[in-house]
DNA sequence: ATTATCTATAGATCTATAGATAATGC
DNA sequence: ATTATCTATAGATCTATAGATAATGC
């Protein structure tokens, strides 16, 4: 039954990427360790061996959570370097990203719960919005700087509030389209959200103000 | 052991508040129908008495938080007729109400979590935000609009894209303070998001950019 | 007679641990 | 010899139900 060292690391790896999907699917307490094991074909007496604790694996899945996200939005952005902030709001602020629970952002998606949650699965959010906030930074205001979100507030000073105002925007916007049932007032949400943040340009979705 | 029809309206009462509150501190998946029936100096066996299901049990408390929390938005802009927009942003946007998970807004405690909820649950929320919007729609935009956000949902027409907008911002920026560590980094998406939604004043807080 | 609440319990599930197994790693 | 994973289990807790109790409401 031993498997090698290398399959072991491959294992955890496994399991992390797992739990990062199911517990945004189904929240922190609403998935247990035997089915969070089984996403990565494993049982449940393996998890000892591999996490302290299943807030050990909540902190290391939202880590993982997030750094996938950033992935995408790294994605998005180079899809689109001419003006990779619209893309990115573009991306999501889509009803697709609003319909992908699983895969989508996990601010949206465990922030109410991360709240809950000690520090560890703090931290890991924390480490996760700074790095959304740096990339965010060169798209926003002074172009020039690249000192980093944990810089900035290191010397006391000011981070991207720029960003800060527009990434609260779109959290906020795809929480609160996710607590609804009316799909019509989800895609308000996100359109109003994303005419508020690239106020100068038309946002791609369905024309403001047209009938038909 | 029996008690009158109308001290068993009054449990019931009892019930939803303490719910309303331990929802949102715990979760929905956080707290158990023992606990939650004690929060109101019950024991469990009464619960199916009062509610069909646990979930039917949140659905009532999720409306019963956001008539609250509606009515502190109600309670800041009385205070300050002047200005209730400015009122109810200073308020949102306060490291006191980031702290006030308990009786704080139930969109920032709870939204990750009735976004896996069924649709009972999305209707309190639902409900509780088109009247979060109402009360807005009075503040920004054209004032001697007095229609619903429900009536213009159903002309096919649009609601307050601004209020909405604002609305996302301060969610989003609660639930961002609230997913980190760092108190300094909390502090700065709540003057973030203030200054982003009243660009034109200085928002109360720390003064940005000065230091000490 | 009805019924709101109580105690008690069924049956499932939860986190965490214990001991067996079998393959790795020395 | 070590150890990653397995099966099994302890002990707690979860939702929901059953039956007892005692006060209400007719």
């Amino acid at each position: 039954m031993r498997v090698s060292r290398v399959q072991a690391q491959e294992n955890r790896q496994a399991v992390i990427d797992a739990a990062s999907r199911l517990f945004r699917e189904h929240g922190f307490d609403g998935i247990g360790l035997k089915d969070l094991m089984a996403g990565a074909g494993l049982t449940q007496g393996a998890f000892y061996k591999q996490f302290e604790s299943k807030d050990d694996l909540a902190a290391q899945a939202s880590r993982r959570a997030l750094e996938s996200a950033l992935g995408r939005w790294s994605a998005a952005a180079g899809a689109n370097p001419e003006d990779p902030l619209s893309a990115v709001v573009e991306f999501y602020l889509s009803m697709g990203h609003c319909a992908e629970k699983t895969d989508g952002c996990p601010v949206v998606a465990l922030g109410s719960d991360a709240a809950r949650q000690g520090p560890d699965v703090k931290a890991s959010f924390e480490a996760g919005i700074k790095d959304y906030l740096d990339m965010m930074a060169g798209w926003v205001g002074k172009p020039a700087d690249d000192k980093s979100t944990d810089d900035k507030l290191a010397e006391g000073g000011e981070p991207d509030g720029k960003a800060m105002a527009i990434l609260s925007t779109m959290v906020g916007a795809v929480l609160l389209a996710r607590a609804v049932n009316d799909e019509q007032m989800s895609k308000r949400f996100l359109q109003a959200a994303a005419e508020s943040v690239l106020p100068q340009s038309s946002t791609g979705a369905a024309q403001p103000g047209r009938r038909q």
